[in-house]
RNA sequence: GCCCAGUUGGCGCAGUGGUAGCGCGCUCCCUUGACAUGGGAGAGGUCGUAGGUUCAAAUCCUACACUGGGCACCA
């Protein structure tokens, strides 16, 4: 399942990573030849996308939704829907995912719809779903509720106040005002009581600090056990002084006033008090004081903070102000500060629950549980199991990951599902307030309509009745009507629908009736064929969001796992560490970047940052529209805002929102997609150099004893390269799968293995192995590439097979028109051959030391050298075996290798392991002189290293016998090496 | 406040007990028919700090510092 996009804008780089991720795993899945569906779709994201359109309402035409009315406004709303929908398909198609267009969904499509419906229904029938006052995270300005995952704190500059209440007629003895602080003064207006602690004695034990306080704490705590009272200043009402621990002896006075109306902790001390105190709400949907704030209603809360303070201080009842930094709740969407508001909110019972709860009940997977929340809980590690043996196993880290979701999950809150907005799956709760008579008449009547298509519930004297789906809406109207049933205007939270995505998609449930688009495939067998799902892959902050809430409704609904596996990729961070996003200015659109880069390259450098659980910084630039040059955000400098930057050669101001008319916007991309570009560029000049020479290529059967070493030199490297790309796929570790890809492909078989077979493409007594080993290695690369680089690879095969139709070694592979449906490469451990990548490896070692000697020496390329080796043991077999290539690699006419060849009188020399390179004709005794003392000093160092560890008796002694036997063998090389630098020290001189 | 990560060459990152790697950037050399968006060679790191465990620590443990994240709370 993809994570449904947001239709509030277009897609970044984060989407970026998490679309590539996913095509990634899913072509590699294609190619294995597993059943595989990649589901497409985006999310309606409620609040989010409300949010979005209201405030652009409200900049071009300065009206609110409430002006133009729902209808209006949900025809806006649909409006921005179909643009941004079709602008992030785009960008997905574009950036080559390979889902299954022709499923694609939309949270508000029908098939959705009645899922939500369904499931719906079926947790209010189980009693999970319950209407309640509850005091909530209100948004004034978008005047709805808002779940606590959809507020973030700020730290703001504010003040403490230290208020004080008299006490009414106090006696002799007893204190005249009680003090209590608080930094929203406001709030005061709604107090109905002031609590001091029960036992304050007890709780300040060991508190010498505050002990001072004790004496007056203790007459409070007997004044209120008197059932004492204070005078609630400016509203002049007697509130009682009340006993509970949420008072703290140890903080401020000890003292605390209770809001039960507008704040969470007031509210539990009112719920344990309820007989006698009682919750006063004085605010408006909107933010402004009510009628219970007497002479302050109508003030928006900031005005009415200062209006409070003023009075308050005209009647001396400030004691004390301090300034303090205050973390305060902002809602996420609108940014503006929350309010705690009582309300009556619609609520998923996420604890446990008496009895339990049935998980996908009716189904053969039926089992039960002690509460929803527990069930996913449960689903991650431990010993459970869904009835077909799957649990939740995060990747790439998954004891970290799932701290995060247990985390969450263990509170066990309660979800708030009701918003108060118009965009958005409308509540199916038809409710009424009945008296007796009607209600007895009501509930008789309910029994007309059909059967399991409603569920009722009385609470006091309100009825509320859920419909099932449309149907039963319809069979409902005339009862509806005759009583007066209402819908609720309210929508659902928009992690509902998406907590169901994983089936919902897939027509539960009912795929064989299931509404699909026009053109879309039919869903029959969808869901048996697709749930339980295998993989889903998203970022971690969505963990709690919505990786737990899919396996909770998963569950809940189907009795299974939604998916086994969960990638959690890196976030994507600018050049100052800063999450990407548009809103900063620092976000990518990854269109910008295959625009200059191409889609490759884009593919191919974000598989290569995804390694583990790091987060990824991306150094972010603009591209000047002055100079078309790069300017490094992270250095530059801002112009007017944090949006503009002035370009640094001419000076000019920029902007990177594209909000300011006057001032030219400036695409933002990163220079760190250059590496995939040169990659590509690589692989496709390799291959085209592979087309030049493979000519009239045609498939004929190869022995093992037609290979020569470098042809079985490269299908050892290649069949160690597809067994590291498989099983860094399979460990979700995208990096370490492209890298030994890269590492292979360039290193060995461009920078080598072609260089070494060059020649024999014009022999045709060798021709024939050489080219049957080339388009056998290019072939088997293309396919470990397609994944994470589709499009160049798919080109390159089409002219493959254009050039060579059939390949294979012992046996033709299997044709494939395509690569996208060609098969994963098949394992080739028969290939692997340890001792010939050795010999390789000293072949390699000494080319490198004569080379570098060219170098040194600036000797032309063109010059032809001769060489005399002095080698034994194996490095003499290997370098003897392997002749040919050191003279055609290391540019020689004549090269002697031996066990003791005479080393010419004049020469340049170096040692690579065991052979000593003479290198003949070229000597600066200076130069050389240099060369040699740096290599004596490494050997030196090195010899040092071995004899301290050979010489300490617990290294011998304790160490493994193959760890003492290595640093044995290591100690005589370079003793040997030492003997040989020396040696020629001593020729110069 | 509690918990979890990260800290490795100028930059971005690998490396989880046995003498530090990759890519970019940098320096030098090279336009030889696949490729200068390239090739060859090279310089550059006492692995955040301080202790500890171990024959041996970038790697394990403890503390601290900084950065990021999660959770809770904030009269």
């Amino acid at each position: 399942m993809m994570p449904l996009p947001n239709v509030t804008g277009a897609l970044h780089m984060g989407h970026a990573m998490d679309n590539v991720m996913q095509d990634l795993l899913i072509r590699w899945h294609r190619m294995l030849g597993h059943d595989s569906l990649w589901q497409p779709g985006t999310d309606h994201a409620g609040i989010a996308t409300q949010a979005v359109v209201e405030k652009r309402l409200f900049e071009l035409e300065h009206k609110t939704r409430h002006d133009i009315g729902r209808e209006a406004l949900v025809r806006k709303i649909w409006d921005w829907k179909d643009e941004y929908e079709s602008r992030i398909v785009a960008q997905q198609q574009r950036m080559g995912c390979s889902c299954d267009w022709d499923r694609h969904r939309f949270t508000l499509d029908a098939v959705c719809a009645s899922a939500v419906r369904e499931a719906f229904f079926r947790l209010f029938k189980d009693g999970l779903i319950y209407r309640g006052v509850r005091l909530v995270n209100w948004d004034c300005l978008l005047q709805t509720a808002v779940s606590d995952d959809e507020i973030v704190y700020e730290n703001v500059q504010g003040h403490f106040w230290h208020l004080r209440y008299p006490v009414v007629d106090p006696k002799p003895g007893e204190p005249t005002h009680v003090v209590v602080a608080t930094t929203r003064p406001e709030t005061m207006l709604g107090d109905t009581a002031v609590a001091c602690h029960p036992d304050p004695r007890g709780a300040l034990e060991g508190n010498e600090e505050r002990k001072a306080l004790l004496p007056l704490l203790e007459k409070l705590r007997d004044m209120a056990k008197d059932g004492r009272k204070v005078m609630l200043p400016l509203m002049e009402r007697p509130i009682p002084l009340i006993l509970d621990e949420w008072a703290k002896p140890e903080l401020g006075s000890g003292c605390v006033k209770i809001t039960p109306g507008h704040d969470p902790n007031d509210y539990g001390v009112y719920e344990r008090h309820k007989d006698r105190i009682g919750v006063i709400n004085i605010l408006n949907q909107d933010g402004t004081l009510n009628e219970n704030a007497g002479p302050y209603k109508g003030l928006p809360v900031m005005q009415a903070r200062k209006a409070v303070l003023k009075d308050l201080e005209a009647r001396g009842l400030i004691e004390l102000v301090e300034d303090r930094e205050i973390p305060i709740g902002h809602s996420d969407r609108s940014k503006t500060p929350i309010e705690p508001y009582l309300s009556k909110q619609w609520f998923v019972h996420m604890g446990d629950v008496e009895g339990g709860v049935a998980m996908g009940r009716g189904t053969d997977k039926e089992f039960h549980t002690a509460g929803l929340a527990q069930a996913a809980m449960d689903a991650v590690g431990g010993t459970w199991c869904s009835a077909s043996g799957l649990r939740l196993t995060f990747h790439p880290d998954h004891e970290r990951y799932a701290g995060i979701y247990l985390s969450w999950l263990k509170e066990k809150r309660d979800w708030c599902i009701s918003r108060q907005l118009w965009w958005g799956h409308r509540i199916p709760i038809w409710s009424a307030s009945l008296e007796a008579g009607r209600m007895s008449r009501f509930t008789e009547a309910v029994k007309s309509l059909p059967e399991s298509t409603y569920h009722y519930r009385v609470v006091e004297d309100e009825v509320q009745l859920c419909l099932r789906n449309e149907g039963a809406e319809k069979s409902a109207e005339s009862l509806l009507n005759e009583f007066g049933l209402e819908r609720s205007p309210d929508v659902l939270d928009t992690w509902f629908s998406s907590a169901l995505w994983p089936f919902s998609t897939l027509g539960w449930p009912d795929p064989a009736g299931a509404k699909v688009r026009e053109g879309q495939t039919p869903l029959h067998d969808a869901l048996d064929r697709y749930y339980p799902g295998s993989c889903l892959v998203t970022g971690r902050d969505i963990i709690t969001l919505w990786v737990a809430r899919m396996v909770m409704m998963g569950l809940y609904c189907l009795g299974d796992m939604p998916f086994h596996d969960s990638f959690i990729h890196a976030n994507i961070l600018d050049g100052k560490g800063e999450r990407m996003s548009k809103s900063k200015g620092n976000g990518i659109d990854p269109v910008d970047i295959i625009e200059q880069y191409g889609t490759d390259a884009l593919r191919y450098v974000l598989c290569e940052m995804q390694t583990g659980t790091q987060d990824i910084r991306l150094p972010v630039q603009a591209v000047s529209p002055f100079t078309g040059k790069l300017v490094d955000l992270a250095h530059a400098k801002h112009g007017r805002s944090i949006f503009t930057y002035l370009c640094p050669e001419t000076g000019n101001e920029f902007d990177v929102l594209g909000t300011l008319q006057d001032v030219p916007r400036a695409k933002l991309i990163s220079d760190r997609f250059e590496v995939g570009r040169a990659f590509c560029t690589k692989l496709w000049n390799a291959s085209r150099f592979a087309f030049m020479n493979l000519g009239d290529y045609a498939y004929a059967p190869v022995s093992p004893d037609a290979l020569r070493e470098e042809d079985r030199w490269i299908l050892s490297r290649l069949a160690a390269t597809v067994r590291t790309v498989t099983e860094s796929l399979k460990g979700y570790n995208p990096s370490a799968a492209i890298g030994a890809a890269r590492e292979f492909f360039w290193s060995d078989l461009c920078d080598w293995y072609i260089e070494l077979v060059r020649p024999r493409f014009k022999d045709s007594r060798e021709a024939p192995a050489a080219k049957t080993v080339l388009s056998f290695a290019l072939d088997q690369t293309l396919r470990m590439l397609h994944p994470a680089v589709p499009f160049i690879t798919e080109e390159l095969w089409e002219k493959l097979n254009a050039q060579a139709p059939v390949r294979g070694l012992e046996v033709p592979l299997p044709k494939s028109e395509l690569l996208i449906k060609a098969s994963w490469p098949q394992k080739l451990e028969r290939f692997e051959d340890r001792s010939i990548e050795a010999e390789f490896g000293r072949l390699q070692e000494v080319v490198r030391v004569i080379r570098d000697v060219r170098a040194k020496y600036q000797v032309s390329p063109k010059t032809q050298l001769k060489a005399v080796l002095r080698s034994r043991g194996e490095s003499l077999a290997a370098l003897t075996k392997l002749q040919r290539h050191i003279l055609s690699q290391a540019g020689l006419s004549a090269v002697l290798i031996g066990d003791a060849p005479v080393p010419p009188r004049l020469s340049a020399t170096a040692v690579a392991g065991e052979t000593e390179v003479f290198v003949e004709g070229v000597l600066d005794p200076e130069k050389e002189r240099k060369r040699l003392d740096k290599q004596l000093a490494q050997v030196r160092s090195n010899i040092q290293l071995s004899e301290r560890k050979l010489s300490d008796p617990r290294f011998t002694e304790k160490a493994p016998t193959a760890i003492v036997e290595t640093e044995r063998r290591r100690l005589t090389d370079s003793k040997s090496q030492l003997a040989a630098l020396e040696e020629q020290l001593k020729q110069l001189a």
